[in-house]
RNA sequence: GUGGCCGUAGCUCAGUCGGUUAGAGCGCCAGGUUGUGGCCCUGGAGGUCGGGGGUUCAAGUCCCCUCGGUCACCCCA
């Protein structure tokens, strides 16, 4: 089946497999958490960087890792018009890694992002071929007390999202220093007991030995029991790393519980790594987010030796373990205008209204009295606005309070002054009956 | 890439052993009230029963294929 054919058919055209569509009134919740993560990145001295969607291929593959599930399966690559060859982005840091190399911003450069990524995976709960993140990047500085600052943000604002269950996962990879002698070791652990490893670990070991350590199989599980950590391999430098890293968490009351058999999924963590969890997702799509150090990311891309830290936090996800209560918000309108003469007094008190900073809603179509009313109280406005010939020819409005309230009628000129009048009246509750009548 | 489950109206679903013109609730539209919303009442619009093939006098219902959705494995956010 070609997709040409596909798409020539009658069904009914509809979102790719594995998108969806985030539409009113959902998408005020989504908006919101953006909004709030906005301002908490804000307050400690993030800028926003909006980098593209796409880029050369070789930013992942030699970003993100070759060897990676991320890059070897699951990236949305193609050669455009002009032969380059470029993959929608699967993750944001290496994006980032190279917007800094391209502009070489002074150091520290503090970053934060959202924004849509794409994995061509199997789509299930909590997981998409477009995922939407946000995220921080902090580039220049390897000074451990960064680590415990980023991951402070990162959990705060979880916490702060309400998110029922959260635990935060700790671990350290090691640095050009211990880890090659790391993973030799590994290797040779591994070495005689590959023919009981999990089907898939039993060529790829060799390629990326850390990943063995977190797949979640029997067989993996069972013969890898007793395999050195990483932990237990760290250089001295390492070591006080991360003991500086966990005193600093400790010292903010954070509760990182070190998980030794952390890995992540990308090549270029160094060092400090790190996984929020959530209780509420599926026990294997629990990661709402996660990040680390990339001492030599930076480097990799072509730039100079340039420490790194950051995070990224499923927005998607965060959702999801936040649970439904997606607070069905009120369209925030103030007034709509029922407009009885045809339509064109409407079009020019709305436009004059929201010129005015009114936010103002109006019926189309001639339609009666009653279905304009109608169409007033669903938009959730306080009021609606008549104008009938009759107003119409005294150069009036009819000010019909929707949430309670006696009508009135005002000069035309006067709609906005009424209505700021009704609002300052309108904080404090007055409930003059009128709304659930048994 | 592998496996389980599910496709009937915009939404949630019913549809008996295969049997007449495929139903309900919600939503939408109109009227009840010639200029007054919500509640109520009445009426209306809206369906390739996912698609194709087969069995049968007869298929929403049984069989095969296919497309789509969903959940899980794997991996990750």
């Amino acid at each position: 089946m070609r997709a040409a054919e596909r798409s020539a058919g009658d069904e009914p055209l509809r979102a790719p497999s594995g998108t969806h569509d985030i539409l009113p009134p959902e998408s005020a919740v989504f908006e919101g958490v953006v909004a709030r993560f906005a301002s908490r990145a804000r307050l400690a001295g993030y800028g926003l960087a909006l980098t593209p969607l796409f880029e050369e291929l070789a930013v992942f593959s030699r970003g993100v890792g070759s060897s990676t599930d991320v890059v070897t399966k699951e990236m949305y690559d193609f050669v455009d018009k002009g032969g380059r060859h470029l993959a929608l982005r699967p993750e944001v840091t290496a994006s980032v890694a190279r917007a800094y190399v391209q502009h070489r911003p002074t150091l520290p450069w503090r970053v934060w992002y959202w924004g849509p990524q794409f994995r061509y995976e199997r789509p299930q709960a909590g997981r998409y071929r477009q995922f939407w993140q946000l995220g921080a990047e902090v580039l220049g500085t390897g000074d451990p007390d960064l680590d415990v600052e980023v991951i402070e943000l990162a959990w705060t604002f979880c916490e702060g999202e309400r998110i029922p269950g959260l635990s935060l996962a700790l671990n350290s990879l090691g640095d050009g220093a211990c880890r090659p002698a790391y993973r030799e070791r590994l290797l040779a652990f591994l070495e005689p007991l590959a023919a009981q490893l999990c089907p898939e670990h039993q060529t790829r070991y060799r390629d990326n030995p850390l990943r063995v350590l977190d797949c979640k199989r029997p067989a993996c599980r069972d013969a890898t029991a007793a395999a050195p950590t990483p932990l237990e391999a760290l250089c001295p430098s390492c070591r006080t790393h991360f003991a500086r890293v966990q005193e600093g968490l400790a010292s903010l009351g954070i509760p990182a519980v070190v998980t030794p058999r952390l890995v992540r999924g990308l090549d270029y963590y160094t060092r400090t790594t790190f996984e929020i969890t959530a209780s509420a997702l599926s026990a294997s799509q629990d990661a709402v987010g996660g990040g680390g150090r990339y001492d030599g990311l930076v480097a990799a891309l072509g730039g100079p030796e340039t420490p790194g830290i950051g995070f990224s936090l499923g927005l998607d996800r965060l959702l999801l373990a936040r649970g439904d209560d997606a607070p069905a918000p009120e369209a925030g309108l103030e007034a709509f205008v029922v407009d009885l003469t045809g339509g064109g007094a409407a079009l020019v008190l709305t436009s004059r209204l929201r010129r005015a900073g009114v936010a103002v809603e109006r019926a189309f179509d001639s339609r009666s009295l009653r279905a304009q009313l109608r169409m007033a109280d669903r938009s959730g406005a306080a009021v609606a606005l008549i104008i009938g010939p009759a107003e119409r020819a005294a150069g009036e409005v009819r000010l019909h309070p929707l949430r309670g309230g006696e009508e009135s009628v005002v000069a035309i000129e006067e709609v906005e002054g009424a209505l700021r009048a009704l609002d300052g009246a309108g904080e404090r509750p007055r409930r003059t009956g009128n709304e659930e009548q048994a």
